[in-house]
RNA sequence: GGCUGGGUGGCAGAGUGGUUAUGCAGCGGCCUGCAAAGCCGUGUACGCCGGUUCGAUUCCGACCCCAGCCUCCA
């Protein structure tokens, strides 16, 4: 079953194939780290870490990088705000980031590579494209011209007059052409810069992943990834500046975008307040909940964030970890990890996460079925080897249950564990009032019992 | 105005030219001392109007509505 991804480019799904079959290489927009990130960010670093998951499981090795852009005039800003120094600023909340990432079960990328750490590539590159008649300087900037590059607007599918026409901001007057972006630009005695033929100034911000791409992963990768609302203009302009540079070589082979989030049918914005940031969420839901949510509908499609989504992802989260909680009992043995075909297909066919959840489900249910021990270790081996590339059931099923929250229910786990001893005896004696009561006085605190054949088992109140 | 995507049962959300998505919620039953969990059964949904077709939710066209981009916002 081959691969089949949806490439923005094309606009169609469209066989992948790498380059070269031993090496696929990856590149997705990552944050710029100027304050905590909110639950639209996380929603590409998911994805595309569904992608990079099931890439691996396909093949032998991936070059996956994710930029952190470390100088940008938002951190300059949010430094001068709060009277801090911008690495202190960008350290902090690339800090952040990384923990925010790993609680949504997000592995780490081949290569985080820093803007900072690149402004003489990207220097190189502002020379390379002045010299090819494809950049110029002027007024103390360095500014691309679009009309030297024939395929503008080609990403995005508009030309150069719509841009125009649609242009809501004054231009320049150091521009050739409204649509001609900056590739460097002057800094004051105040603000950060490096020592460059045009002056001390800094890079504008299309200019770090054309060279952090091309520095990390080479001329031409095969996939490039990002939200769709980066389509125009920073993957329009990262094109330009890529393939100018690189004398015709294409940037990437696929471009993959990710559909926007919305949160109670509107649109995140500071105006509105109705920001949730990655870090706060995380301290009232499980990161698990919050990825699947991410994942409960198609990449591409919208989604809409609301607490009746998050509800319904910890449910199903309950309904997995209550059918791996049963098959604990029974070990693996060998039996290998491993997603069953249908899921890796779902998978496949353009990422599709709701479907590879449907197969889950599946999965769970023959499990909650099945009587030998055979099946049951097949169907253990089968949802966690679904677990591992979609990036879930990461956790064990105790955990899970009874890991946050008994705290909060003023208990630890020796006094529950005596309050379900006594009630034992008391049904033992049939005294089914008094374990009732037990059971009602747990169920106030937070506390569900469920009865099994082979003894009661607690867990928090979700 | 230009460029993209969307509108599926109570909710979320896949998919398909004629045959079950899946989950949650609801209803009935089994199990249970009673619950919880689990199991079994149960719902003829595809924005509107035309067209193509033996047959369209699925293809084509118009229309209505929603979201995003055109402002260095994922």
């Amino acid at each position: 079953m081959p691969l089949t991804l949806y490439n923005t480019l094309t606009r169609s799904k469209e066989a992948f194939e790498p380059m070269d079959p031993d090496r696929v290489t990856m590149y997705v927009c990552g944050p710029t780290v100027y304050n905590h990130a909110h639950i639209g960010n996380a929603r590409p670093a998911v994805v595309f870490d569904v992608l990079f998951r099931l890439l691996r499981h396909h093949y032998p090795r991936v070059d996956y990088a994710r930029n952190i852009t470390d100088i940008d005039d938002k951190i300059i800003k949010a430094a001068a705000d709060q009277g801090a120094p911008i690495e202190k600023v960008a350290q902090h909340y690339t800090r952040i980031y990384r923990e925010d990432m790993a609680a949504l079960n997000v592995l780490e990328p081949t290569v985080e590579p820093h803007a900072t750490e690149h402004v003489a590539d990207m220097i190189d590159m502002i020379g390379k494209l002045i010299d090819s008649g494809h950049a110029y300087a002027a007024d103390g900037h360095v500014l691309f011209d679009v009309v030297s590059f024939a395929d503008y607007g080609r990403l995005s599918r508009r030309s150069l007059e719509d841009m125009v026409a649609g242009a809501r901001v004054e231009v320049a007057d150091y521009k050739r052409h409204p649509g001609d972006f900056v590739l460097w630009k002057p800094s004051s005695d105040d603000q950060p810069g490096w020592d460059s033929p045009w002056g001390r100034g800094r890079p504008g911000w299309h200019l770090e992943c054309s060279v952090m791409a091309e520095r990390h992963l080479g001329e031409t990768i095969d996939i490039h990834g990002g939200g769709n609302d980066l389509i125009f203009p920073h993957h329009e302009n990262e094109i330009a500046q890529s393939v100018c540079g690189h004398g015709g070589a294409d940037l990437a082979r696929f471009w993959l975008h990710n559909g926007f989030l919305t949160v109670d049918e509107t649109k995140m914005s500071k105006s509105l307040g109705n920001i949730l940031t990655v870090h706060q969420l995380l301290g009232d839901y499980p990161g698990e909940v919050l990825r699947l949510v991410l994942l409960t509908a198609h990449y591409r499609q919208p989604l809409d964030w609301s607490d009746e989504a998050i509800d319904q992802a910890r449910r199903t989260l309950d309904r997995i970890y209550r059918c791996l909680a049963e098959l604990n009992e029974i070990g693996l043995d060998g039996s290998a990890v491993e997603p069953p075909e249908a899921f890796l297909a779902a998978l496949d066919d353009d990422l599709n996460t709701p479907r590879a959840l449907s197969v889950i489900s599946d999965l769970v249910s023959q499990a909650n079925r099945v009587d030998s021990v055979a099946d049951k270790r097949a169907l253990k081996a089968a949802l966690l080897g679904c677990g591992r590339v979609i990036g879930l059931m990461q956790l064990d099923p105790t955990e899970w249950f009874q890991g946050s929250g008994a705290e909060t229910a003023g208990l630890d786990e020796s006094e529950i564990e005596a309050l379900i001893a006594n009630r034992a005896a008391a049904k033992s004696e049939r005294d089914f009032a008094t374990a009732d009561r037990i059971r009602d006085e747990l169920a106030a605190r937070g506390i569900v019992l469920e009865d099994r054949p082979e003894g009661t088992s607690w867990r928090v109140e979700s």
